[in-house]
DNA sequence: ATGCTTATTGACTTAATAGTCATTATCATG
DNA sequence: CATGATAATGACTATTAAGTCAATAAGCAT
């Protein structure tokens, strides 16, 4: 608290103010995302986040126009990245079903589950209810174009005989629900009960390509 | 906002003050477990709460100490009796454990999913977080009993033949998943992109029982 | 009816924090 | 080195909502 806060990578050895314009906002943001994800939007100080940012409150002022400005600003930065990735991925995939998915389950519990868009999930489950452009923007940019990228492995597998004919096909987010069950337990539980982040994985792959029952050759 | 407020069933004719000393908690709690989630702790208004109860904000602090008393008394108010509810049913099923699981996709669709249950998941989920105490009561009540349940009716299928050897027997919670993905869906994104309640069942008994891949019997 | 207890009220006080702005310090430029 | 432009500051104001309490009135007891 007493010491002056480390100059990360500074050349110049520490005046009290700094200008830099350039790089303010984008660690205001950093620091606004970490917050907002801790507190929740509503319990979130400015005067927190312009601490942590190493700034004043009012520089906070300078580039964002009030906390929800910031607060969008913070999300979006965010931007959805991996589903482009997925898209490519799938589409030059040409190994059977259950590798596809073995691969895909594995990108997704590596970037949505621990990865660092695990506190993106978190902030549209916990505060999209309050920012409905928000959802709508993430809704659109990230789940229908992962659904559809799901649709399409299902069809494929179908098509190619390994998929039960219209498993899923209804639903097909419904193949990365053990993830989306990893994130809300890591989000409430996992203290009380910590999952290694393998098991959850393993659980997946497992239920979801095979399923709980045994499966005898149909008579 | 003119007219007075509807006294439900109520005898007398409305007088502007009316003393029930056993009736008043209750309705408070009731009031404030809608705006808790549907606002969030931090962002609810105790004059809202006291409004939908009809009742003035002093009223509140008659019978609750502060803002988090009564938010602590509403969550807990909502007992856990489902899950003692689903015990004995699971001890004392003796069906296939096809049936058995889609009986028990049943109950947690209707009350968790659907039912007023789903109220108390989504604060747990968005409030948790912030209130340690609360997330250890309903992991203690609900969640490890839920498991345990769980555990049971896997180690019972495999005992019958009926369910594959080690299947999500390391993350019995799984099996569930769906219905969690239910739940943040509803929370979420079901105002952009409807699904069905009967769409989520199907999908979710489908996808647990029989897994995706089609299944060649074993050479 | 009369009086007494106390549940209820809502205006008030207090605390917290979002947002403002006059002042100050930094730095580029000549 | 002097100077102008402006990034940064933090004390200040405005606002909002939690929490208080003296006054009031419902309803019970006599």
């Amino acid at each position: 608290m007493t010491t002056e806060k480390p100059d990360i990578g500074a050349t110049a050895k520490a005046p009290r103010r700094k200008r830099r314009k350039e790089a303010r906002p984008g660690e205001i943001i950093a620091a606004g995302l970490l917050e907002f994800a801790d507190k929740g939007y509503a319990a979130t100080r400015l005067d927190d986040v312009a601490k942590r940012a190493g700034v004043a409150k009012g520089t906070i002022y300078r580039y964002f126009d009030d906390k929800q400005a910031l607060f969008l600003a913070a999300v979006q930065s965010h931007a959805v990245p991996t589903v482009g990735l997925l898209e490519k991925f799938v589409t030059e995939f040409d190994g059977t079903t259950r590798e596809l998915l073995n691969q895909l389950f594995r990108i997704v519990h590596a970037k949505l589950v621990q990865g660092d868009l695990q506190i993106l999930m978190r902030i549209i489950i916990t505060e999209g209810r309050h920012f409905p452009e928000l959802t709508e923007l993430y809704y659109k940019e990230g789940v229908s174009k992962g659904q559809a990228i799901l649709a399409k492995i299902i069809k494929r597998g179908i098509e190619r005989g390994e998929i039960r004919d219209d498993a899923a096909a209804a639903l097909p987010i419904i193949i990365l629900a053990p993830a989306i069950m990893a994130i809300i337990w890591k989000m409430t539980f996992n203290h009380l009960h910590p999952v290694d982040p393998d098991t959850f994985f393993a659980a997946h792959v497992d239920l979801v390509l095979n399923g709980l029952l045994v499966h005898e050759p149909k008579v």
